[in-house]
DNA sequence: ACTTGCGATGTGACCGGTAACATGGCATCA
DNA sequence: TGATGCCATGTTACCGGTCACATCGCAAGT
């Protein structure tokens, strides 16, 4: 917290190299313009004084803030992380930075958090999730800036998107239970109505059900709990509740790991054995599920995969505005997902 | 991505209002300075535009960013998230804006993150731990900004430091076990050789260390893995190694959650009963820690509060440059932490 | 009636960089 | 030898706000 008279400036620089503030800019940003002998007497002088450029001052200047934005939910689902630690890993080498923003699952924070992020000019916005109210959409029309949608497929991206349908995830779940024979099928996940909303976690507790109907199966035991965003403890109370509302359930999806994995362990405590009893089924692939004792049947997707082609489409987006025409990515890029079978699911044995 | 011929700025603004920039500015920053009639005037303007005003400017003019720079070493740890998280939400009511950077452990990203950062002009700095590299250190005391080191308790803070001695839940760890009758006792954690490292964990397993020789017990049975971040599996390999070695330890710390739940998995699966064969006790209270069956006996902190406290001393500190003095609020604050024994643990019986 | 003071608004400089263009020196080439 | 062109560097304006100060009108005080 030393303070200093003042900051050194690109000014102090430029006068202690005896070159101008023009020439210490270039030394900065494009080594190779500059002649050695002044490159190495400007290096000496931002040595000396400890100088640190002003990206606040550059970015007015140049037009270009360095930052791309980015809106999530929330960091307590660890796909949430993984993605923006992918993200930030590829953007950093392009000298980008991150500005994150909450919405903890409701309308109004996101709305709120991108009229925030975009005051500070971003040269492109992630945003999580295909579904945003009216006016979120207005504000990311006018940014002005590319947007990339992730971790859903809305039909009609802003600009770009990188993900896979939550609904279709939900369908080849119920597929899955049905196909291993389970008749008496449940599923855990969020409700629709409150002010937090999971609108993918909706998705694929629709598809589903639409996947159970197919199957000729009722689906009436699915539990909507409107506590989000989800988390273990609430995964255990909301397979609790399936229990008492259907003691002789077969087999359950938990549209989130998170929840499946919290079900797994109620289970236990409740003596129910995993899967002789029940089988049980998550979605995401979480570090937890592969470990846990059955581990967890679930859903796969490549979280740091999702991340890496937002940042690729980014950078080419960004690229391409400078100059040489790019070729636009694909808008819409399917990720894809895969069911990927483990303990915790069994063929039924009648 | 629509590309309007240029967004609109303040100017736009007084001119449709017919007024002047500054009465602009003004009715944005601090309505009350604005005449009823004339405000509204603005405003329409504001909204008919769709003006979203451009903070780069304004933080080069007023000299005040609105960032807060965080370093964290990964979003992988749910304590960092949950902190993370926290402090978001403080600030943000403040109209700050959180510029999040990873160090992955390794202490030369540490330095990049904070140059890269400092570009950034941010108001005030929040750092994981209380060991630095000297160029990191000197990076931070000459930013001119109040620095916040949290999750650890150094002996001579750089400005502020909210946390708890790493070292003490060691010993409290070691102590604990020890009161339990064991005799036997390992622990799992890093190594201190690499690249990455986790001072933090470290100092935990040093104070274990130093617990366990203070109640007269070898501290031969350490298993320190170098394969940082920590994780679920790591934990299930250390705790296979521990086994290996000493198929008669009777109970094992592990430095973090993490770690300890993977270890309580591996037994799981290798019949080892938790805790009637061996006791298990974790740091961190992760929510999984609280589910997993048997629970996992642990050293709880509040990686909530930690976010809340760092929040107010950095907002505090901010508020007390603008003219009135505000009293220094403690530059140490330990925040302590609490053995809360679970099912994972319980004494031994010969 | 004249001064005083305050509320409402405007003026101009400035924050610290960078884009775009200008300049000067020197080697190359017809 | 003069034109040409490139390399290295300098000059100037400007990015879009806000600060500090100036101005103006009007009500209140003496």
């Amino acid at each position: 917290m030393t303070d200093r008279p003042h900051k050194p400036t690109m000014r102090d620089v430029s006068r202690l190299a005896g070159v101008s503030r023009m020439t210490v800019s270039r030394v900065l940003a494009d080594p190779s313009l500059v002649a050695q002998e002044t490159r190495d007497r400007v290096l000496k002088a931002v040595a000396q004084l400890r100088y640190v450029p002003d990206r606040v001052a550059g970015s007015l200047s140049s037009r270009r803030s360095g930052f791309v934005a980015l809106v999530l939910p929330t960091l307590m689902n660890t796909n949430f992380a993984d993605t923006a630690q992918a993200i930030n890993e590829a953007l950093r080498e392009a000298d980008y930075q991150l500005l994150i923003g909450f919405t903890l699952y409701r309308s109004s924070e996101e709305v709120d958090c991108i009229r925030s992020l975009l005051t500070r000019r971003p040269e492109a916005i992630i945003i999580t999730g295909g579904v945003h109210s009216r006016e979120a959409n207005a504000l990311l029309l006018e940014s002005g800036v590319p947007v990339v949608e992730m971790w859903d497929l809305p039909e009609r991206p802003i600009d770009y998107a990188v993900g896979f349908s939550n609904f279709e995830v939900g369908r080849a779940a119920a597929r899955h239970l049905a196909g291993l024979g389970h008749r008496r099928i449940g599923a855990i996940g969020p409700a629709a109505g409150g002010e937090a909303r999971d609108f993918r976690g909706e998705d694929r507790l629709e598809g589903f059900a639409a996947g159970l109907r197919e199957c000729g199966l009722p689906d009436g035991l699915i539990i909507r709990n409107p506590d989000i965003p989800l988390s273990f403890t609430e995964g255990a109370q909301s397979i609790s509740r399936l229990l008492d509302l259907a003691p002789d359930v077969e087999a359950v999806f938990a549209i989130s790991d998170l929840q499946g994995v919290g079900a797994l362990l109620e289970c236990q405590r409740r003596g129910i054995r995993v899967p002789e009893d029940l089988s049980i089924m998550g979605f995401g692939d979480f570090e937890i599920g592969r470990q846990c004792v059955p581990s967890l049947t679930t859903i796969q997707t490549d979280s740091r995969a999702i991340g890496r082609q937002v940042a690729e489409i980014i950078l080419n987006a960004l690229a391409g505005q400078d100059g040489r025409e790019t070729p636009r990515p694909d808008a819409l890029r399917d990720i894809g997902f895969t069911v990927v079978s483990r303990g915790s699911t069994r063929t039924r044995t009648p």
